[in-house]
RNA sequence: GGUGGGGUGACCGAGUGGCUAAUGGUAGCAGACUGUAAAUCUGCCGGGCUCUGCCCUACGUAGGUUCGAAUCCUACCCCCACCA
C-alpha cells in the first residue's frame, strides 16, 4: 500500500506507478478536481471515462458543506460521491491563498469566515488532519501556508517556516488517528526563493519518511520561468522514488514542462473552469467555443480525441450549446479537456517506456506555443 | 372622423434646450481564467481618419425658433388605446 514503483525514466522524466487503496495510478497523471465531492458538471462515470485515475476534494469546502461528520455517517468520501477510485483531499491551504481578505492567519491556524454564510470557522492543522480522516481519501494533505507567487522574501520565509511547523503538528495528529488506509503527504513552500525552497525541501524530508511530497506555491502569480527554475532546483534534491505532486498546475503545456523536470502528479482547475467557460484544448492552441468562428463547424472540437465531446459532436453544436447557455455544453467542454489532459499523461508516459519522451514533448511544445499559447 | 398616448442606435428602453454619439438592459464580438467564493469576470459595441484628438452621420419625415434642439414650434407620415 502507499508503493511507488518507478518503470522508466528519460532525464528528468519519470514513468511510474502508484498503488494506493483505492487502486494504481500510472504517472505521470492529471488529477481533476472536485473541490466540493463532485468534477463540476460531471458523473463520476464521465470522469471514470476520461481516464483519470483519481479526482481530488477539498477539506474546507467539505467541511462547511455537508460537513465531514455528514460525510462519515454516509461511509466516507468514496460512499458519498460513488466515485469507487484514488482520492486526494487537499488541506484547505490554499484557500489561506485565494480568501485571502476573509481570513486571519495565526500561529495556531487560520480563521475563516465562510463565503457560504459568514460564519467564523477556524481551521487548525490538527482539524485539518481531523477532517481529512473523517473525509477517507487515499491520500491527505498537510495544511500549508500558500503565499503569493510575488511575494517579498520575508513573507515567503514566513509562510514556508509555518508550513514547516505545521507539518509536525498536522504528521503527530495524523499518526494519531492512522488507520493505514490513508497516507498523509507533505507540501514543500518557499514562494520564488530558491534558498527557501531548498529550506523548505530539506526540512520537510528531514521528518519523513514520505509515501509522496508534493511542491505547492506555484502557479500562483509567478512567472514561467520561475517556476521552472523553482522545479530545476528541487528535483535533483526530491526522493527518486517518491512520487511528486505539482499542486494546482495546470495548462497543457504546464503539464509537459512539469513532467520535463520530474513531476509526477498535477492537478488543476483550469480544465473544468474554462470547461464552463467556453474555452477547449486543441492541439496546439485553444478554441473559444462560443466564438462566431465555430457558428456551422461540422468539424469535431479536436480530431485528435476520443472522448465523447468530439467523437459526437460538431463544433456548431457546441457553439450552439453556449450560446443558449445549456448545461450540457457545460458538461462537454470539461469533459474534453479533462480527456484532453489525461490523454496528455497518457501520451508523455508512453513515450517516456518508450525512451522518446524528449523529442515528443519538445515538437508538441513547438507547436503549442507557434500559436501564441 | 374625434380624443388621448407614442415613434430614440440590431432589439427593449432612459433622456424633455447646452455637460448627448446619446444612461440602463438584451443580443453581438473579443479576452481572461492554474491545490474552484467563478455556468464567472473584463473590454468593445453608428461610420471614417493623419486616432490622448478630429470629421461625418444620427433620436419617424420636412421645415422653423435659437448662439445651440432627441428635447421647443408647425405640417405631414406611421403605431397604440378609447370614443363614434
Amino acid at each position: 500500500m502507499f508503493e511507488f514503483h518507478l518503470q522508466a525514466t528519460e532525464g528528468a522524466a519519470r514513468a511510474g506507478t502508484l498503488c494506493l487503496p483505492h487502486g494504481r495510478i500510472e504517472t505521470p497523471a492529471f488529477m481533476p478536481v472536485g473541490t466540493h465531492g463532485v468534477v463540476r458538471g460531471l458523473s463520476p462515470g464521465d470522469v471514470r471515462r476520461t481516464g483519470a485515475q483519481i479526482v481530488l476534494g477539498n477539506t474546507y469546502h467539505l467541511h462547511l458543506r455537508p460537513g465531514e461528520s455528514v460525510v462519515r455517517q454516509m461511509g466516507g468520501l468514496h460512499r458519498f460521491t460513488t466515485w469507487t477510485g484514488p482520492m486526494l483531499t487537499d488541506s484547505g491551504g490554499f484557500q489561506v491563498f485565494s480568501l485571502e481578505g476573509l481570513r486571519r492567519i495565526g500561529e495556531d491556524g487560520v480563521e475563516f469566515q465562510s463565503h457560504v454564510d459568514g460564519t467564523y470557522r477556524t481551521l487548525t492543522p490538527e482539524g485539518a488532519i481531523e477532517i481529512q480522516a473523517a473525509l477517507g481519501a487515499d491520500i491527505a494533505m498537510v495544511f500549508d501556508h500558500v503565499v503569493p507567487g510575488q511575494a517579498p522574501h520575508e513573507l515567503a520565509r514566513e509562510g514556508m517556516e509555518r508550513t514547516l511547523r505545521w507539518l509536525d503538528r498536522c504528521k503527530r495528529r495524523h499518526e494519531e488517528l492512522a488507520d493505514g488506509r490513508q497516507t498523509l503527504w507533505p507540501i514543500v513552500q518557499g514562494g520564488t526563493h530558491d534558498d527557501l525552497r531548498r529550506r523548505s525541501l530539506e526540512g520537510t524530508l528531514e521528518r519523513g519518511p514520505w509515501t509522496g511530497v508534493a511542491i505547492g506555491g506555484l502557479s500562483v502569480g509567478e512567472s514561467k520561468p520561475v517556476m521552472h527554475r523553482v522545479l530545476e532546483a528541487l528535483e535533483p534534491v526530491l526522493p527518486r522514488e517518491t512520487p511528486r505532486y505539482l499542486m494546482g498546475v495546470g495548462f497543457p503545456a504546464d503539464l509537459l514542462e512539469g513532467i520535463a523536470r520530474g513531476v509526477d502528479l498535477f492537478d488543476c482547475v483550469a480544465a473544468t473552469r474554462n470547461g464552463r467557460h467556453g474555452t477547449a484544448w486543441v492541439p496546439g492552441g485553444r478554441v473559444n467555443v462560443r466564438g462566431a468562428a465555430l457558428k456551422g463547424s461540422t468539424e469535431p472540437l479536436d480530431p485528435e480525441c476520443d472522448c465523447e465531446t468530439c467523437t459526437t459532436y460538431p463544433r456548431g453544436y457546441l457553439r450552439h450549446l453556449f450560446v443558449v447557455e445549456d448545461m450540457l455544453g457545460l458538461r462537454l467542454v470539461s469533459l474534453h479537456n479533462i480527456r484532453f489532459l489525461v490523454r496528455l499523461g497518457e501520451q508523455a508516459r508512453a513515450h517516456i517506456l518508450a525512451g522518446t519522451f524528449d523529442g515528443w514533448s519538445r515538437a508538441w511544445l513547438r507547436r503549442h506555443y507557434a500559436r501564441g499559447t
